[in-house]
DNA sequence: TGCCTAATGGAAACCGGTGTCATTGTCTAT
DNA sequence: ATAGACAATGACACCGGTTTCCATTAGGCA
């Protein structure tokens, strides 16, 4: 009757894409700023006309474009992950709790490796953030534990939190655990146990978590009043390969541990072949206790013990930091922020012969 | 000295912000529509104008915007994982070998998992798919399998690549590997050795990666002139535990299997476990071979035989498919869509006793 | 009843690109 | 010399939202 539509416009759509905010505008007799108040829940709006829009809304199927969203607003519905992580099921873990938040929202998952080698490394994500445009990043270790990202992100206002296994400076933007002391524990359940040679398999040197987990084990020590040997900490670089060579180099020793504390899961597993390789028998000859509490855990044979790192949990905590106030719900919660890790005991440790 | 210019743009911006095609047509003294020619490298151009275009874009460090072009293009430089896949690592391996190539392009990887059972897969798969305007995506089996899927991609113009262990109807569209040619050669090494009562843990019903393999492990049977025993055949669910529980119930027979091949490492992995909480030594009393060369299959004990998939290079050649055409180089690659999978030869196979 | 202020809705500009079509200039054929 | 073909470029609308600014309406108060 107005004049505009040309003919066939019956149900939903004129022609044949998805309907645009012109359309529910049109077809509920309203400009386009009144629908886009709805969309984005303005206060200023008449409650009535809010119900008759919403219910175009829901009629025709409409869904904002994100492009053009993300175009005007110049800012994505996109949260990044940012990783260079040498441990793929931390990675994994980490998708797995991040999506499982972000189903059901607007929200979706990009992620980005990128080389912390590389002496382009903020360049490089300084690049990727301001093409993107993202909502916020999940910074994992090791490049959590730089700075000069953190900072980035603030520079850009894009939200982040940093993964990590470090002291909490800064609640809002991060999600830690308190790996030290779940060495500690660890380490003084061998010690209760009867071992008093125990190994380390370090992680690399400049990852805060591989400081973190070798301090629980120092001080788990020397609470017991065991003298450290440098001799049997050994540094891997929390791959498997790494914690072959690492549980060789320990056994091949004249006075051999009759424990090896390895600071991730993978090494655990190389220090159990590398035992093994030698003929030695898990836990009879030699206890094993690993990290992470991965897949491969319950795995291998035997089920090692191991600090279970709640990765999953994490990752949820850590979308809900980023989609924090977004939403009705999510009401900033600066909680969880620290999360427990836990030893979990299997079949890998028995008292030393 | 125009009289647009307020004051101060000595170097490149103005203000504050990136510099955009405005700022780029006005410094090289072109029409922004020049400048979209330079970027998207339009034949009918003069040489010495795109050289000059060039210069700017390179001194100001201009990126064009993505959420612009996604908008105007109505498509977005995305390539998008979907998958509801009970494989870590091989949805890992998958990310690793997308990433590989789409690094240092202008796409970037957006990861959605999906839940198969739901009767609303096809519906949530659209509206991702409608709403991101996705440059293309990459289906993991088992939804891989669904045709429904594929043709919603054709319809509403989204690239494509299947993975899977099916037929190549067509080879443009899917990235597939030979399992059931490799399965036989696997068994017929058990034979080879001497095994004769050979158990199968299979797939999960439904899954054509199951069938193929499962139909690999008959035709071998069949060739060496072996009956086939229903009672040797457990189904998994590509899951530990379930590899766990069927390998328990194979041995748990009157007279168990010799050799045991299951459908992916991770159910051998189980298998494994089974036969160790029986107090059987593998390979002496049991021999094992597993699918897929997941990180495990080195990592347990023994190193397990297996057969080799190569997820990795099957995700590179997805993203080339994806990305055919849209840079230089890419000629249109329709090659490669066949990968060979291999049986690797470690330490769970022995003669039978 | 008339006036002032607050609440609401609309027109137009804008975000930063791309598509269509027109215009300009150059070269060749008649 | 002039028309036609073609190459190179620009003007302008458009993608689908949001924001700014202004006009209109409604309600409160004298």
């Amino acid at each position: 009757m107005k004049g505009i539509s040309v003919d066939s416009d019956s149900e939903s759509d004129g022609r044949n894409g998805k309907p645009t905010i012109n359309d529910i505008a049109r077809l509920s007799g309203v400009s386009k700023k009144t629908v886009s108040r709805v969309i984005n829940r303005s206060p200023l709006l008449n409650e009535e006309t809010r119900r008759r829009v919403d219910a175009i809304i829901r009629e025709t199927g409409y869904v904002p474009n994100p492009q053009a969203r993300a175009l005007a607003l110049r800012r994505n519905f996109l949260i990044g992950l940012v990783h260079d992580n040498p441990n793929a099921q931390m990675v994994l873990g980490m998708q797995q709790g991040l999506l499982s938040v972000l189903e059901g929202t607007e929200y979706e998952l990009i992620v980005r490796p990128v080389n912390r080698g590389s002496n382009t490394l903020v360049a490089d994500v300084r690049a990727f953030l301001e093409r993107q445009r993202l909502h916020g990043v999940v910074l994992l270790p090791p490049i959590s534990e730089d700075d000069g990202l953190a900072n980035l992100c603030v520079e850009l206002g894009c939200r982040y939190v940093r993964m990590g296994s470090a002291e909490l400076d800064d609640a809002a933007h991060m999600v830690a655990s308190n790996d030290r002391e779940a060495v500690r524990e660890a380490v003084a359940y061998l010690v209760g146990v009867g071992h008093r040679r125990i190994g380390i398999i370090t992680g690399p040197q400049g990852f805060r978590s591989a400081h973190e987990r070798q301090q629980g084990f120092v001080e788990a020590l020397a609470a017991a009043g065991i003298a450290a040997d440098p001799a049997l900490a050994v540094e891997g670089n929390y791959r498997f390969e790494s914690g072959l060579a690492a549980g060789r180099q320990l056994l091949a020793q004249g006075l051999p541990p009759t424990a090896i504390f390895a600071s991730n899961d993978e090494m655990a597993a190389g220090a159990l072949h590398a035992a093994r390789s030698l003929g030695l028998d898990v836990p009879a000859d030699l206890s094993i206790i690993g990290f992470d509490d991965t897949a491969i855990a319950a795995h291998i044979w035997p089920p090692l013990t191991t600090v279970r790192w709640p990765i999953v949990e994490m990752g949820k905590a850590a979308a809900r930091k980023l989609l924090a106030g977004t939403s009705d719900e999510q009401p900033e919660v600066l909680g969880d922020a620290l999360f427990p890790s836990a030893l979990i005991q299997r079949a890998s440790v028995a008292p030393p012969k």
